[in-house]
RNA sequence: GGAGUUGUAGCUCAGCUGGUUAGAGCGUUGCAUUGACAUUGCAAAGGUCACAGGUUCGAAUCCUGUCAGCUCCACCA
């Protein structure tokens, strides 16, 4: 054995022999108890980060219950990430001076679906780096013919049940990337833009948009307000830029009486704000902003010209009137901008399918307050109920086309609208008429990933869903926990009437060194297969793992790297010392039980690690069990240093003879199988040294236990 | 604006339902060693557990408040 460990010398081909000889696959025995995870399926487009080694915890847990004699699945998959993939090949075509807008649809969706192929296995291939015992016969993509079945198979019936409704509502949409996105995807900025106060007839309104003006249908002002009393209820004669007009005074407690003068105008197509005022009001809703960011023919002479100068044009017009009263040029506000291109979202009326979440979201809050599903760490219930509680309806319709294309096409003749599980209508299903047209829309990524969990499972292998199904854990990051692990909830009750996994195990973020977070845009971004590849996959994995309590952040750390590194060659020198041993001393059968090797050892040292190695099964079991992943790998350090080499191997080397050397080799052995789950490939290449008699491999021993 | 979360040795963090002298890794200091391992061993120094109150026989641990960091949510023209 060479003095020092080379990870590079053995982990390629102890993963390829796992693979090869299908450890990752379930045992096909029958009446086992099932084991089974899904993992958080890593954008098929893009390499991996660190919070996708982070599924480290995943591979752990698998590891440990398939030696437990679970019949245990982890399966693997990817997803499409439907604007990610097509925003980073937008930017790809940019630099081929191209753009979307020179292919049509299929061939641009056919074109995404190449350059997502040809990536796809690098993602994959660093999942097997990192050592992932994942069952590669199941892998499944988002857009599987089957998946997508699945997915438009929900959506149908939700349309049949009344859970999606399609209507005119304001969409965060970009300008510039042509697609609307969802709450989430906004990001706020405080920008510094003048504030316009504005003559309505009698009035003075502040605002920062006067080119929306074309779109009020009303102007309001607090109910309570006395300076206002008299208007409310009344029309105004207004003079505007484009003429003398009416406009109606209304009464809402949307009104902060504080904010300018006190008085607003409601501009229900292009506010969040007025369109909830204007559904209270009855107020029509006037767009003048098209989907290209221009005003449209609404503006009058201002038609065609981007919202932007319309807006300074329009003040310059404004104010030869003598219609603006004055201008804060200082105020300061918070505006949404796109989370991709960070251009201001211009909030724009479209028709949407949206589905209806509150009647999803009280048997998903039901489940976990039942204690069915189980929360890991429990702190982050909070966090569940609170989006679950304070839930809005869900637009899934996106304007790009590297998704799941919505099975909906609108009737020509009489506009009702006919959806399907995926197959072409032969007629509109209410007037009959053959003139029907596909929305043009695809899903919302988030839909389909929300159906993961069962949509893998009814498509891999036969028994797979009936055995399987509701997987036994969920890990991901906290940081996708409304996103993705509520809407999995939602969507998994629904569809299958039964909950979609049974415990979710949540784990923090890896931040860099200095504990900032790691992003694209602060450059700060270090890729973990940089780091397998210098410390080698164990130490990493159980660098991530040690010294951070589940569901909190850490920072990168280089010395906690080089730490795990150094325990990772102590036991490689254990090894080795006990090779060394071996030639002094005739080989006896190693024992496998704790029990066992009870009733051979002699001496009482032996004897004494002999029954703290007891303890330490019992405890590391529980520990993860507990998914206190932390707490294991700790104390498997600690014991594997400081008592068994340290102390135990300092004792015994100059006592040894066969039979303490038989506890050495077997105790050692037991405490290689404690550790396997953590750090796979060391574990292996041991074992295959230090157990003369080993046939197969340490993945599929079993878990060693105390009788 | 609302909520959550964190604040423990120089640094990175553990400390699980409150209970004897608060732990680890790295770093620091001293000593040892051709040893299975210098990616080593032995030992030492180093903490008013953010701050102020409170509950308790007893609090790093529970409660209240303050300060600081981080995250999420909402987003007022």
């Amino acid at each position: 054995m060479d003095k020092i460990y080379n990870h590079k010398k053995v982990e390629e081909k102890i993963y390829k022999m796992w693979e090869e000889n299908g450890y990752f696959a379930p045992s096909t025995e029958k009446d086992k108890k099932t084991f089974s995870i899904i993992l958080p399926p890593p954008n098929a487009n893009a390499p991996l980060h660190f919070g996708h080694a982070m599924y480290v915890l995943e591979d752990i847990l698998t590891r440990f219950k398939r030696m437990q004699g679970f019949k245990t699945l982890w399966l693997p998959g990817a997803d499409h990430a439907g604007f990610e993939t097509q925003f980073v090949f937008e930017k790809k075509l940019q630099k081929e001076g191209k753009s979307r807008f020179d292919y049509d649809r299929e061939n641009l969706y056919n074109m995404i679906g190449d350059f997502v192929k040809d990536n796809r296995p690098v993602m994959e291939s660093q999942l097997r780096k990192l050592g992932f015992s994942l069952d590669w016969s199941r892998t499944k993509f988002t857009l599987d013919p089957n998946i997508v079945s699945v997915v438009n198979k929900t959506f149908k019936k939700m349309h049949v049940d009344k859970l999606v409704y399609r209507t005119e509502r304001l969409v965060n949409y970009c300008t510039f990337d042509g697609t609307s996105f969802s709450d989430l995807e906004v990001v706020y900025e405080e920008r510094q833009n003048p504030l316009y106060y504005i003559k309505y007839g009698p009035l003075v309104l502040a605002t920062t948009r006067p080119e929306t003006k074309f779109g009020d249908t009303a102007v309001a002002v607090h109910p309570d307000d006395k300076r206002y009393k008299q208007y409310v209820g009344k029309d105004l004669d207004i003079e505007t830029v484009l003429g003398k007009s009416k406009i109606k005074v209304i009464a809402d407690k949307m009104v902060d009486r504080e904010f300018g003068t006190g008085v607003v105008k409601i501009t229900p197509a292009h506010d969040f704000n007025d369109f909830e005022v204007s559904l209270r009001h009855n107020l029509p809703m006037v767009q003048v902003i098209d989907l290209s960011g221009k005003m449209n023919e609404k503006a009058g002479k201002f038609a065609g010209i981007y919202a932007k100068q319309a807006r300074k044009l329009i003040v310059q017009e404004m104010e030869q009137k003598g219609l603006i009263e004055k201008i804060d040029e200082k105020y300061k506000h918070r505006i949404g901008l796109c989370y991709k291109c960070k251009n201001p979202i211009e909030p724009l009326p479209l028709e949407q399918w949206f589905v209806k979440m509150s009647p999803l979201a009280k048997p998903a809050i039901e489940v976990v307050k039942k204690g069915k599903i189980k929360i890991y760490p429990k702190k982050f219930e909070k966090l569940y109920f609170q989006f679950l509680e304070n839930i809005r309806d869900w637009n899934i319709s996106r304007q790009i086309v590297w998704g799941i294309r919505i099975p909906a096409w609108k009737c020509i003749d009489c506009a009702e609208w006919t959806v399907t599980s995926g197959e072409t209508p032969k007629e509109c299903s209410t007037c009959k008429s053959k003139k029907l047209q596909q929305d043009e829309d695809t899903f919302d990524t988030w839909f389909s990933s929300s159906q993961w969990p069962f949509a893998t499972l009814q498509t891999t292998k036969g028994e797979d869903y009936k055995e399987f199904y509701p997987t036994t854990v969920m890990e991901t990051g906290y940081d996708i926990l409304r996103w993705w692990v509520a809407r999995m909830v939602m969507m998994g009750i629904y569809s299958t009437s039964k909950i979609p996994f049974e415990n979710v195990v949540l784990h923090g973020l890896v931040n860099d060194p200095l504990g900032k977070k790691m992003s694209k845009s602060r450059g700060n971004i270090v890729n973990p297969l940089e780091l397998v590849d210098q410390y080698g996959a164990d130490a990493v994995r159980f660098a991530l793992v040690f010294g951070t309590a589940l569901g909190n952040d850490q920072a990168l750390s280089y010395p906690k790297l080089q730490s795990a590194r150094n325990f990772i060659n102590k036991l490689w020198n254990i090894a080795r010392f006990i090779e060394i041993s071996r030639i002094q001393n005739s080989e006896l059968k190693i024992q496998n039980s704790i029990k066992d090797l009870k009733k051979f050892a002699k001496n009482e040292k032996d004897k004494k690690i002999i029954a703290q190695t007891e303890e330490l099964i019992r405890k590391i079991t529980l520990d993860i069990e507990k998914y206190n992943f932390n707490y294991a790998a700790e104390r498997l350090y600690e014991f594997a240093w400081h008592e068994f080499a340290d102390k135990y191997i300092e004792d015994v080397k100059n006592r040894i003879d066969n039979n303490s050397f038989l506890a050495l080799n077997s105790l050692f052995l037991i405490l290689l199988r404690l550790l396997h789950p953590f750090i796979p490939f060391v574990t292996e290449e041991i074992y295959q040294r230090s157990n003369p008699s080993a046939g197969g491999s340490i993945m599929v021993e079993s878990w060693p236990k105390n009788e």
